[in-house]
DNA sequence: CTCTCGATGCGCT
DNA sequence: GCGCATCGAGAGA
């Protein structure tokens, strides 16, 4: 299957956003496909959005934001969970889209060995749970999703707009608008989606 | 099913 | 010290 190429996350966060829904995050685990249809995500833009973690400038912590698109960034939350992201827009913009929720597709038993106890349901069905059933952690922070061979995003049929919802993220902090805006985006009625 | 609340590391003020 | 782009246990309906 084809993989996006920089160009696609190179443009606009909220169009790529949308656009993602659909796509197939794939991690390689041990010679393993471990993979989900993205049903759920969330965009992030630096410069006026005070959502953003990349909004007061570059740390540490969000480095990978300032970086190429295409490329991972992977953040821990907490003391104890990881969030994923894509970077977007051109290198330095420090835009992102957080992956909210997954459809399982391939490696579902791995899945369920590192997700124990939950039902299928609560496999992929929120940022940091996604992030156990794909072993994503701060060892991916910052990798190519375009020229690596751990974790990539394959290309399927976009969703469309008729079966994209949308309303304000979720657990965020910042001004009034931060909060109101509507960049997250899901599939409607789509079983994984988180329940925010 | 819904709601509440504690866990827990670490970057930032 | 504070507070976080969250999760899951436990209690109640």
């Amino acid at each position: 299957m084809q993989r996006l190429e920089r160009f696609f996350y190179n443009r606009d966060t909220v169009t790529v956003a949308r656009e993602l829904l659909g796509q197939v995050l794939v991690r390689q685990l041990d010679g393993e496909r471990i993979a989900g249809r993205i049903v759920e995500t969330e965009a992030y833009v630096a410069k006026i959005d005070t959502a953003c973690h990349a909004h007061r400038g570059k740390t540490a912590r969000n480095e990978a934001m300032f970086g190429p698109p295409g490329h991972a960034y992977v953040y821990f939350i907490y003391g104890m969970h990881f969030c994923f992201n894509v970077v977007t827009e051109p290198e330095g913009k420090a835009c992102a889209v957080l992956v909210r929720a997954l459809e399982p597709l391939e490696g579902i038993e791995t899945m369920r060995t590192h997700r124990p106890g939950r039902t299928d349901r609560e496999l992929t069905n929120g940022p940091a749970k996604l992030c156990y059933a794909l072993a994503i952690d701060r060892a991916l922070n910052g990798v190519d999703l375009v020229g690596g061979n751990e974790l990539w995003i394959e290309q399927e049929q976009p969703v469309g707009e008729a079966e994209i919802s949308s309303g304000p993220r979720i657990g965020v902090r910042g001004d009034e608008w931060a909060l109101s805006v509507p960049w997250r985006f899901w599939v409607t009625g789509n079983e994984w989606v988180s329940r925010g």
